[in-house]
DNA sequence: GTCTATAGGCTGATAGAC
DNA sequence: GTCTATCAGCCTATAGAC
């Protein structure tokens, strides 16, 4: 979407104060999600807003209040669409359709979120302010396995092994995808990468397909392979 | 294994150039897993290796080459160890139950690995060093996809979907497992985390069955689902 | 090989003009 | 609300003593 803009520096020459706040924090967030923390100078982040550097600390308080309310609106932003998906799907089949679908998209709209969320989970400590989004995200995981048990599309597993592997494998994803995507075009990998569509469709039916009731090359060896 | 140590200061006064350089690395990993490259400062590193900071440029060239030797380290035990696997597997059922196993192993090892892991493919460029072990490692579990669609085991799939899915699932968990553990102990997360082994085993189960040829509820419906 | 002391650069925060 | 100027603190790297 952009690749190096000062970002309309003189539309309005001053005033309006909601655009600022939401001009800095998309800043932050590209490169927060790119450097880290520690690696983001303010003035850098400032001048990708087209704004000035005391400006975060006039709006935000500082460099860490911009952190947190980046990190606070992109979880709550996840953890409202997830349980929007949650409630609107018909079935657990299409839940889990539309929860892994749901990282593909969010990615597109705020492209710093996944490695943002893996960076923030990571063996540092959980910002306070995010912990609340990160137990609804982890709810919704929980509820849909669940769900899918009662419905018949699931065998019975542990809903927190089945969080945490659909969400690492996702969210793994598409935070290195930037990364891939640079090395394939420097040429230092030897061969093609997949689609964010053709990894979420292989996520979508190895869970489908791994997590169904009975019928796999196993000891017991039923029948009933149909919900 | 270490709480806030400062590790051994005197037990040799002065020489042994070895164990000075694997105690920074091993503080370094420690200390660069959990904050990153840029959240720590040269001093505190040095302190809990029990050394001089200064001692980081005269045995690495400075903080950046210490960072690379880690990485470039840890990246090489990995890859030695997943050929190894590889070689020594006398199926691709037991090849899969090794790699998944390894992870483990190594986390256990070398409890920074997964998070240096995870915070190197975020998505700044990736060390020119370490390059050529991560290409090793994604040859293992290409390699092992075909090896399992050869015997029968998984049905054909994109080897680099499956190579993503399972590192990332593995690399995700073990990487936010000292968060998940810090939170728990703090009490603010209301359910039980699982074990690293009771993870693993989902994932081979999950793989195994996910990626079984046949035998699932879907428009073509075949037999042979044994090798 | 290891340590102390210090130089030099950069960064986040703030005071004050507009 | 926004910008300029400035300062104090920290951090990497290095020179030189032991």
């Amino acid at each position: 979407m952009q690749t190096k803009p000062t970002r309309a520096p003189r539309e309005r020459e001053k005033r309006d104060p909601l655009a600022t706040r939401q001009a800095l924090m998309r800043a932050g967030s590209e490169l927060f999600s790119e450097r880290g923390f520690d690696g983001v100078a303010l003035e850098d982040l400032a001048a990708r807003a087209g704004f000035n550097k005391a400006l975060v600390s006039y709006h935000f308080g500082g460099k860490r209040g911009l952190y947190v309310a980046i990190l606070d609106s992109a979880f709550r932003a996840m953890a409202e669409r997830l349980k929007a998906i949650e409630a609107g799907a018909p079935s657990a089949s299409k839940a889990l359709h539309g929860y892994v679908r749901a990282f593909e998209q969010m990615t597109r709209e705020r492209p710093g979120f996944p490695t943002l969320f893996l960076r923030e989970v990571l063996c540092s400590g959980i910002e306070p302010a995010v912990l609340p989004h990160l137990l609804e995200i982890i709810g919704v995981s929980r509820r849909l396995a669940g769900r899918g048990a009662r419905e018949g599309l699931f065998r019975r597993v542990d809903p927190i092994l089945m969080h945490l592997g659909l969400i690492g494998s996702l969210v793994f994803f598409f935070a290195t995808e930037p990364a891939r995507r640079k090395a394939t075009a420097a040429g230092d990998v030897p061969f093609a990468m997949p689609s964010a569509d053709a990894f979420v469709r292989y996520l979508e039916e190895l869970t489908l397909r791994g997590l169904a009731p009975a019928a796999h090359p196993s000891p017991s060896r039923r029948k009933g392979a149909r919900a």
